[in-house]
DNA sequence: ATCAATTTACGATATTTTTCGTAAATTATA
DNA sequence: TATAATTTACGAAAAATATCGTAAATTGAT
């Protein structure tokens, strides 16, 4: 079993893998569109950023053809997972519970979404 | 009214400022050895950053004696909501609910904590 | 008053992250 | 095929963070 030490992305990192999630996968050029909407960037920029990314292999591509076409190599639910780990340690004391509450308590919630967390929860109970 | 530009403190500055927060008032020497307990780092680094939180407005310092005393100048919650907020968006597609989905799912809670959490869905649920 | 210990001030360096310019390679098109 | 457009490669600079050494100031102890 191989064990790769878990790299954490960078801030502008984060904002190419956004993308890329949600694309399935994407060129520099999709990318830097998609990032330029929020954010004023240069297109080389957003480029080497990739390639960066792809060095430490968070990012896969395929170059067969010109225009070298971009994956997440990282999953969404692992990335979130970590951070969201780090967060509870160096924000909230470890306590997950401290930070729903906080997430629930100051972002609002639709009726549904209410509900899916209830029932989250009943079978956390049930344990 | 004066508005102030919220300032993201850094990974090294939440260390601190996490110090600050428990203890209420701190020097240099009692954040760094707080802070030594984890990481390898020179007493004047610790100093150096404090000195620059002080300079940003993140802490406050009474220096009328030698030892200067620090205060955090920024409410933990506050930060917790924002960096929270800042998560939601960037990693969780605006979805307060992904996030607590994910914060529950992976990270365990205790009974009493999962209760604290009902108590806090039944009161959102009645408006 | 002198010496030792502690603390701050300050500047410099190191490291990490972000940015972009320029040239070369590749592909499309006239 | 020649030209234009797009893309990658690469290196370098800028900006943001983090680190620490050294000296000066302050305080406490002898």
């Amino acid at each position: 079993m191989v064990t790769t030490r878990y790299i954490k992305p960078t801030e502008s990192e984060l904002e190419i893998l956004q993308v890329l999630w949600d694309r399935e996968s994407a060129s520099v050029r999709d990318v830097h569109e998609e990032l330029a909407k929020r954010k004023d960037v240069g297109y080389t920029t957003t480029l080497k950023l990739m390639q960066i990314m792809h060095e430490k292999g968070i990012v896969k591509r395929d170059d067969s053809f010109k225009t070298h076409i971009y994956q997440a190599a990282v999953s969404k639910e692992k990335t979130q997972k970590h951070l969201l780990g780090k967060m509870i340690n160096t924000l909230f004391g470890g306590s997950p519970t401290e930070l729903v509450i906080q997430a629930l308590g100051n972002h609002k919630a639709s009726p549904e979404e209410l509900n899916d967390i209830q029932h989250l929860l009943d079978n956390l109970k049930k344990q």
